[in-house]
DNA sequence: AAATTACAGCCGGTTACCTCA
DNA sequence: TATGAGGTAACCGGCTGTAAT
């Protein structure tokens, strides 16, 4: 699905400027490989246990999946009874066990308005979700109806989790199902899903902050280098003696990262300009791909 | 075929509640 | 015990894609 999609990218910028390891980090990203430069300093989230992994996506689109371990002995693709809605209410109201709650939609606004339409919806939604605690004076709702909430079980977290790893969407029916297995109502799963799609993306965006914080921190420390070289550069041109002794011209390679006209590689990754001393006397590193410039200094 | 409308789903932002140090 | 911070379920409004008209 697009929105998939949108989280992938993120903020996997194209830094073109960027030395070829911080490129083969976003490439690795980009295919959603869960490589990250440093997560090791990022808090560790109770959600986050083994099923965060916000690059994995395998298929949030499709969800034309084979039914995960969760929801075996379950027909996703049944739909759901309907015409035994009542009987549907009640049994989960029973199944939800750790839900005290009732917590219930909002009588205003738009996804109300939905869900009160049972055929649209489908939904085995009751009179009293349907009632909201917003917008309702205390005096007529009473203080047991006002905004409880409900903690999942760890159970009941563990499917869901398990059940995001395999998609990150999830259609009708199968939010159905998993609402029917869990004993919440099936806005609840669809809840938890966009909540933790919006946890997952706000993790990603941190990682992807720490990334491009170091990967801007290199190209300082590039720029600082490469500051000094022009400067030694500047004062060899000043002194025509040894100006002069230097060796012919040469041909110089573009390094295909950074795109700069340059000599070895330096310790960053990335290829430095020669030093002034040898400059003639190295002999061109091979061109694989980059363009290649002749540099003759002006006598 | 193009414009309009209704609907469903998702997202960003926010609120309200719960837990814990 | 009181309290503030952090986590998260639930909500709201807006946007977008799709199907029907």
């Amino acid at each position: 699905m697009i929105a998939a999609e949108k989280e992938d990218l993120g903020l996997s910028l194209s830094l073109a400027s960027c030395s070829q390891i911080h490129r083969e980090h976003l490439s690795v990203k980009l295919n959603n490989v869960y490589s990250v430069p440093s997560p090791n300093n990022l808090q560790k989230l109770p959600w986050m246990t083994d099923a965060f992994s916000p690059f994995d996506h395998r298929d949030s689109t499709s969800c034309q999946v084979a039914a995960p371990f969760f929801l075996r002995g379950i027909d996703v693709n049944r739909p759901p009874k309907v015409a035994g809605r009542e009987d549907d209410d009640q049994e989960d109201e029973d199944a939800g066990v750790c839900s005290p709650n009732s917590t219930i939609s909002s009588v205003t606004g738009k996804r109300s308005s939905r869900e009160l339409d049972p055929a649209a919806a489908g939904s085995y939604e009751n009179e009293a979700e349907r009632t909201s605690s917003r917008g309702v004076s205390d005096e007529e709702d009473g203080p047991e109806n006002s905004r409880k909430k409900l903690r999942l079980s760890k159970d009941q977290s563990a499917v869901l989790e398990e059940s995001f790893r395999e998609h990150h969407t999830l259609n009708p029916k199968q939010k159905q199902a998993l609402a029917k297995q869990l004993g919440l109502r099936p806005r609840q799963v669809e809840v938890w899903f966009q909540n933790r799609r919006a946890r997952t993306k706000l993790k990603q965006t941190e990682i992807d902050c720490e990334f491009l914080k170091r990967c801007c921190e290199n190209l300082t420390e590039e720029n600082r280098q490469l500051q000094k070289e022009v400067q030694e550069l500047r004062a060899l041109k000043l002194s025509p003696q040894l100006y002069m002794q230097m060796a012919p011209p040469t041909t110089l390679t573009m390094c295909p990262s950074c795109e700069r006209v340059t000599g070895p590689t330096s310790s960053l990754g990335h290829h430095l300009p020669p030093k002034p001393m040898n400059l003639w006397a190295q002999s061109p590193a091979p061109v694989a791909h980059g363009v290649a410039a002749t540099f003759r200094p002006r006598a």
